[in-house]
DNA sequence: ATAATATATGAGTATATGTTCATACTTTAA
DNA sequence: TTAAAGTATGAACATATACTCATATATTAT
């Protein structure tokens, strides 16, 4: 049995929608684009098994390239490549120290994602 | 000038490594293999556009999907479609009232990876 | 200078993924 | 029972993306 009764509403562009008032609070509430996008590019940067090993490595210490690469068992270049776009996201940092190269994380911030991530799992 | 000196090694794979001791201590200290892959699957969940404004909207209060759709201005289709991910992995979970379906974000994680998250964006 | 080491990068390719469209399912109203 | 509303789902297609391979760059050693 129905609990609620709803008239159907249609707005300009015939789109259905029950709930009106929640679909305006939502609207209206909800986050500016800029900040959705950068929010769905660090998610997106972090659901990629490779780029999520090498942020758990470097949680333990900062490591150059062909540490990362031995660490995870792949390429030198595909981790080059996974660093470059962690660096643009700014999630890691590096310094240089001669030849080599040393990634770290570049905010506490990642660690406290990957954590309270891992508490959701595990649940 | 370079301030450390370490003999480069090769393990049997023939794969360089600059620091044994670094590489076996991520090693050892790695997260398992099953508890990665839910990890990124769990942040790819939030790292689409769609979904993550599916889920922000969702922390305002339940929502069924024409609303969903309605307020994201995407098909229900596509709403649908996203919906059964984050149902699979357990990111929303719905009730059932006569044709309606309210979807709701199943674990109070969600919100708080969400807030974690602006404030590294935010910084 | 030349060679060697460590890393970066571009192009190409195979795979993954999000949306659309059509259709099926489920519940309620007539 | 039939129709309608709300939602789910499968297939197809277009795009995105992760890796490989070859090559380029930067730094150090000879």
């Amino acid at each position: 049995m129905r609990q609620e009764q709803y008239p159907q509403e249609m707005d300009r562009c015939g789109v259905r929608c029950i709930h009106q008032e929640r679909v305006a609070h939502a609207r209206t509430s909800a986050l500016p684009a800029v900040e959705l996008d950068q929010l769905a590019q660090l998610f997106k940067a972090m659901g990629d098994g490779t780029r999520l090993r090498i942020l758990c490595a470097l949680e333990e210490g900062e490591m150059c390239v062909c540490d990362l690469a031995a660490c995870l068992g792949v390429t030198e270049s595909a981790v080059s490549h996974q660093l470059r776009q962690l660096r643009q996201l700014r999630l890691v940092a590096n310094r240089r120290d001669g030849q080599v190269l040393y990634y770290r994380l570049d905010d506490h911030h990642i660690g406290q994602l990957i954590c309270l991530a891992l508490e959701h799992v595990r649940e």
